[in-house]
DNA sequence: TTTTGAGTTGTTCGA
DNA sequence: GTCGAACAACTCAAA
């Protein structure tokens, strides 16, 4: 047996005992592990439903890990280029281990760390990632990465996904909470709003709903996930599986849901369908470690030439958008869901992001930015590439006349109206003409086709 | 190299 | 009410 050591097990987005390689390879080799998340001063611009979900998630994984051991969860504030290398020379451990993270602001954080720690002869290790298949994972037969999403999945498909793994079993040794106490830090103070069941535990209650033999959302004599193809665009029901967050947060991974699910059905099968949505979600990981650009700027760059709004009128209108008092229904409705609980249904999602874009004619940008100030689950990969599929600007080549109505889209959707009566009962009259709307983003659409 | 088929989620119009 | 066609042109991916 080698000379004990100790390791910091960073947590960042993988907030989670079981199924966590990072945590298994930190604890190996009779390592002790000192658990650590450090809150990043940038996180304080979120909104109130975002840092009182992050609050509980530590909570939740602090309590996890006092279930489990004699140790805590250690929580530091400041900035983790600075902390990390610091805690791991004063505690002195040797590795750091970490959930790898592809986004831009993530991966200058890590190579910093990673720096300042060789310099003190220390190491950052990245095993694994938060995706079912890591980006860079699928790529052509040429090596070069997919900018379209089906011949994507179908690779994707075809991957191999590790099983799910344990959690670190009894023989783990975890550094006294004693001798961390000192160190230790409050999380931060929690804002006054009512979040959803957070934590591990939780995330697997939800699915394990989901998975239930009569859990579907209609009443009938389904599971959610056989329900979720017939189900999942009507907001009005518990029709999807409400789990975005526990992904973005990392209570659950998605290599633990597919292990659950048979994907032997036809391309309409619930399970089939669900199992396609986690594939988006590694889909655009990898374009953003591709792109890194394109988290804040047009995928598809022969859109910058597109005329957008960005007047003092065009902020009142996003005023009039983000509060949900536009006057067309579904769309005060979702927006104003999103206020109230910090998520709104994907459904709803695109309606608001469409109106935001093809009516209101503003940057994608200001959707985007607003979402993941408000959302308990804004991913920015996710969130900024679905925001770029609405205007068109991503990775599929949007047809130029794909804009939403959102009258027809209350009517197919949510056509008894009680979506709408729930969230955005007391709407006024709608602030614009969508039939004109539509023709005057037609018409800037068009100057893209005339200029080149 | 060239060709071919396809590309998450839509809407409107006219028969 | 229902149905199919039209709505740009282009890029992507694979044969």
């Amino acid at each position: 047996m080698t000379k004990p050591s100790r390791s910091i097990m960073w947590f960042r987005r993988d907030l989670r005992l079981a199924d966590l390689p990072a945590l298994l390879a930190a604890t190996a080799d009779g390592r002790e592990v000192v658990p650590l998340f450090v809150v990043d001063p940038a996180f304080a611009a979120a909104g109130a439903p975002r840092r009182a979900y992050l609050h509980d998630s530590l909570a939740a994984l602090d309590r996890s890990i006092r279930d489990r051991s004699e140790s805590r969860l250690l929580i530091r504030r400041g900035d983790p280029t600075e902390i990390v290398p610091r805690l791991a020379a004063d505690l002195g451990a040797d590795e750091v281990y970490v959930s790898k993270d592809f986004a831009p602001y993530g991966r200058a954080r890590d190579e910093e760390v990673s720096a300042a720690l060789r310099d003190g002869g220390r190491h950052l290790i990245g095993v694994a990632s938060p995706y079912a298949v890591a980006p860079g994972g699928v790529r052509k037969g040429d090596g070069t990465p997919y900018r379209v999403f089906t011949p994507f999945s179908k690779v994707w498909r075809q991957t191999g996904i590790d099983a799910p793994h344990p959690e670190p079993g009894d023989d783990a040794r975890w550094v006294p909470a004693a001798s961390l106490d000192d160190l230790a830090e409050p999380i931060f103070e929690r804002p006054d709003f009512e979040t959803p069941p957070v934590g591990e535990e939780a995330g697997h209650r939800r699915w394990t709903e989901f998975l239930d033999a009569a859990g579907a959302a209609d009443g009938t004599l389904r599971s959610g996930v056989e329900a979720y193809h017939d189900l999942r665009d009507l907001p009005a029901l518990a029709g999807t599986s409400r789990l975005s967050a526990d992904l973005k947060w990392g209570a659950l991974h998605p290599r633990t849901l597919l292990a659950d699910l048979d994907l032997s059905g036809s391309k309409d099968d619930g399970a089939v369908v669900f199992a396609s949505e986690l594939a988006w979600r590694d889909f655009y990981a990898d374009v953003l470690r591709e792109h890194p650009r394109s988290a804040w700027w047009n995928l598809d760059t022969k859109f910058d030439a597109m005329p957008v709004d960005t007047d003092a009128a065009a902020k009142a209108r996003f005023d009039r958008w983000a509060e949900g008092t536009t006057g067309f229904g579904i769309v005060d409705a979702g927006m104003r869901q999103l206020l109230a609980t910090g998520w709104m249904h994907n459904r709803v999602r695109m309606i608001v992001a469409s109106f935001l874009v093809k009516d209101l004619h503003l940057p994608w940008q200001w959707g985007a930015r607003w979402f993941l100030q408000h959302l308990i689950d804004g991913d920015l990969a996710s969130n900024n590439h679905g925001w770029q599929w609405a205007a068109g600007t991503g990775t599929d080549a949007a047809p130029y006349f794909r804009v939403f109505n959102p009258t027809t889209q209350q009517e197919r959707y949510d056509p008894t109206g009680e979506y709408v009566d729930r969230w955005a009962p007391d709407r006024g009259e709608p602030m614009l003409d969508h039939r004109a709307e539509r023709e005057e983003a037609l018409r800037r659409l068009a100057t893209l086709k005339a200029s080149g």
